[in-house]
DNA sequence: ACCTGAACACCGTTCAAGT
DNA sequence: ACCTGAACACCGTTCAAGT
């Protein structure tokens, strides 16, 4: 085990422990010592692999941001509008399945500085669904590729915080109606 | 100054301060030991009047949504399309006039039985919107009422992280374009 | 690259005591 | 009742000295 730590397999190692504890007791509750401890090193050795508590954290929300890109990247539908909605469904599983992670991405405990990572990748993010609503609208629209993310997170954090139902059936039928009605403006 | 402290008001006193301090340093930042020392008495003072950190957060989150649910329904329009749209303004210029508390009272750090107020308040704000939005379609639709409380979050939260345009003319528009397109659906 | 171990200035929380 | 100082077990971070 520690063996492989001192093949530069520490880094990952911090990552993955932190991201369970994250999921296991939230984003407020991740001490620095604590993932040193779970990942069996001594408290001051991430220091070797992140500048800080806020680099460590940086690292995994960007790490969430571009799984997020990934997942609706790959989503399947014939039609743009179908895409589009299959988009939004995929964010809110991706929030679904990681919660702590996804808290984390968008609460990032500190100034905006110090994540700089999270920023990048979020970006990239964006640029994903902009494409999407260009193929459903057939021009650059800053306001339906706002809307279309703000529905998306909307359910999403809604969701994780037990205000809106937990129902798969209302979150297909939210970005569909909002998917259709972007396809008949045009 | 101390005086009044002996006469009842030091919880007041308290969420002043804390309030002060969330938006000067973000919900991560917050101590109750700053928020004692903020309000000029000992650091465990605050025992008398909050169980412990949780407490004081979860009465200043439950404070922001009763503010959120009051500006939402003090809103003006002629149309019941118009004051959906309206509503959703307001969201967002609340979480902009305050983005400390917003953030608190979307990412409450720690487990949700430690919130209760917070969820109570959360659940009128959510009475609010779904009023408005039955006036607009004319029976209740959980969907839309999740869509459009999903949409004003969204925005609201991805332009706290500056993932979306800080721009109030987009807002308008997008509040603006999902009340008419609801109302279009009946 | 990692460890031990100490140290610093902080926390949240509890306790015993003071008015 | 309300407030206080001392105390406990934690933090994040830094340092010195080792393997």
């Amino acid at each position: 085990m520690s063996a492989t730590y001192h093949h530069g397999d520490l880094r990952n190692a911090l990552l993955v422990a932190a991201t369970e504890l994250l999921e296991a007791h939230g984003p407020a509750a991740l001490s620095l010592r604590d993932v040193a401890r779970s990942a069996g090193v001594s408290h001051n050795a991430p220091y070797r692999h992140f500048a800080n508590r806020d680099a460590l954290l940086d690292a995994i929300a960007a790490d969430g941001f571009r799984a997020l890109a990934d997942d609706m990247r790959t989503v399947k539908g014939r039609q743009p509008a179908d895409r589009l909605a299959a988009m939004g469904q995929a964010y809110v599983a991706a929030a679904r399945a990681r919660p702590g992670r996804f808290a984390l991405m968008f609460a990032p405990p500190g100034a905006p500085d110090a994540f700089p990572a999270t920023a990048a990748a979020a970006q990239h993010t964006y640029a994903v669904l902009a494409a999407a609503v260009r193929e459903v609208v057939g021009r650059d629209d800053p306001v339906a590729v706002a809307s279309a993310w703000a529905l998306a997170h909307g359910l999403a954090d809604l969701a994780r915080h037990a205000l809106i139902p937990a129902d798969v059936a209302l979150v297909t039928t939210a970005t569909r109606r909002f998917a259709r009605s972007l396809a008949a403006s045009v």
